[in-house]
DNA sequence: CTGTTAGCGCCTTCAC
DNA sequence: GTGAAGGCGCTAACAG
């Protein structure tokens, strides 16, 4: 049932090369032939097949997405940004889901360059560090990463400063008169390099404000909900718990919403709590979340354009682009009303 | 720099056809040759195209899944389940969005089926109707349907039984004693069918206990929390509101929270809310909600596997899987403690 | 066990 | 303006 380019050609009495032109929109047909040819076309209802002619081309019109997981709010959307502009850009994409695991990261993205499968990927890494990430310079197909580190591997790279949106989100919990902050985050060793710029960002806006740190009021924790929960329950069980607490996640901070409610504490009066990842979740959470972070539409226009223009052959050298990112006011920052 | 398969026989001094056999795994191969070939694979840095090899043996290994939105809790969550599922099948994931739009669903699905590019199509479908759906009855690719309603379309149906599990849902909240029980859903006209059924299921309930319906208790607005929070604010400063909700969709149930919280009722002393779409989101909402669903997992499971059986050339006749659907009870559908 | 020969369906350089 | 070949890289018959 498969109607090729050749049995339209046969049936319209011409060269399947004029098939070829007429489908492609190529000028130089008469208008007798190409009416001629439409008519077979559409009689005999050819599809091209997008295989055949991609491997002629040498270019598919897919790219591959890559993220840690699908499920998580803040790759969904993002995911989101990426589907409907590609779409409308006629990009098709692919999704593939890491697990955030370094050597599928690296495993996947070797796939994705090594198969011709798509004509470039975008990468939102987390477990790569730069030596990995270096080492993939030489990746037949376009590349752009995505993610809160920079690193010079050669490839275009679209972020933001996380050091100062932490910054910021810790001094506005210190603006609304809060004094004892923690923070809640990812486990800060070598895997979690963004966890890593967070923390020094809040760091520094202590330091600045003269504030002695206490390690005691660092939580670390797996990006769910519900293992945040656990731990900042276990934070809030000790004698001495802060008055805020910047959550490195939209997962750590619906976690922490719900440990301050079952330890029956109010936000914001008894703590105030600021996010990053600024999620739809994060809006409707009970009270509504301050949230810091990109203009997801941003990055993935960012992203997705660099990749089309990269697979369009530019060779301009690797770009690093920063994009904005607004820190949302929302009541679970409010200065608290009373001494709790 | 593209290697191919010829590059490498010439290099090994053995016609294409054997390195084929050695990079595909063939049996009969002598082992000296293989080890020759091995090396030469090696030393070459040999990447099959898989373009090229999908061409030929007429299968690409990707499928695709066609969702309203990848932003929707409900459907990133089972997004997830599928690329997990399909990834460990050695199967990749191409992800398109149909917003819910008849026609785009029909392009979408018709692209799919024409382009030769997918093995098969995973389509979760919303805006269309029996009709439309047997219209494609004879898509070229094989195509399961995602979704809650069952339609007589020659296509492969997984979904479970949204009728009973809306009674369900609206039965445990007149066991817990509530009487003046409505309900949120999307609009309901012919294009959400889904809402439809849920609405018949929360009737019969009414109907079985005897209860009068109360039009004036249906609320309806598209599936976005915030859209939902403001019709469901506007039924609130009614004179008559109910004591009990049934929300279709998590998004529907998140607004509702808001809208409650935001006009002074407590949930669940003075208002108990049970919701669809047993989502993290749900789980993790103050208070917890008390969801019915049916386990993504299985849903995405079952899904895949009669797809791929129908890719390998199945051609049983169609089948329409009901999964089973579970409702779990959570704080936001407690029994009232006092009067309010 | 392995080499030779054809295509999969399309686009594109070369002629006319 | 259009026809006739050739080949993108791979695998599947058919020998041998």
């Amino acid at each position: 049932v498969a109607v090729t380019l050749r049995d339209v050609a046969a049936h319209a009495g011409v060269s399947p090369r004029t098939v070829s032109n007429v489908v492609n929109g190529y000028r130089y047909v008469s208008p007798a032939t190409r009416a001629r040819v439409q008519a077979s076309l559409e009689e005999l209802r050819y599809q091209p097949n997008l295989l055949a002619r991609s491997l002629r081309r040498g270019r598919t019109g897919i790219i591959t997405l890559l993220i840690p997981r699908i499920d998580v709010p803040y790759f969904s959307e993002l995911a989101h940004e990426v589907v409907e502009r590609a779409s409308r850009l006629g990009v098709t994409v692919l999704i593939d889901e890491t697990g955030g695991l370094r050597d599928r990261e690296l495993a996947l993205l070797d796939l994705a360059a090594s198969s011709r499968w798509v004509d470039g990927v975008l990468l939102s890494f987390v477990g790569l560090d730069d030596k990995a990430l270096s080492g993939l310079a030489g990746t037949r197909v376009p590349v752009v990463l995505l993610g809160e580190r920079t690193a010079r591997t050669g490839h275009d790279h679209v972020g933001y400063d996380n050091v100062a949106a932490a910054r910021d989100a810790t001094q506005h919990l210190l603006d609304t008169g809060r004094r004892r902050i923690g923070a809640v985050g990812g486990p800060a060793d070598r895997a979690d390099a963004t966890s890593e710029l967070r923390l020094a960002g809040y760091r520094a806006a202590l330091d600045a404000s003269g504030l002695p740190p206490n390690p005691g009021w660092y939580v670390s924790a797996p990006y769910t909900r519900e293992q945040a929960a656990r731990a900042v329950a276990d934070l809030l069980a000790t004698a001495d718990a802060p008055d805020g607490l910047v959550c490195f996640s939209a997962e750590h901070a619906v976690g922490t919403l719900s440990a301050l409610h079952g330890a029956g504490l109010r936000v914001p009066d008894d703590v105030g709590v600021v996010t990053f990842d600024d999620v739809e979740e994060c809006r409707f959470a009970t009270p509504p979340l301050t949230s810091v972070g990109p203009n997801k539409a941003d990055v993935a226009a960012t992203a997705l354009d660099m990749l089309l223009e990269r697979a369009d052959g530019s060779t301009v050298g690797p770009r690093d682009v920063r994009v904005p990112y607004v820190l949302q006011e929302r009541s679970s920052s409010a200065p608290p009303r009373d001494g709790g």
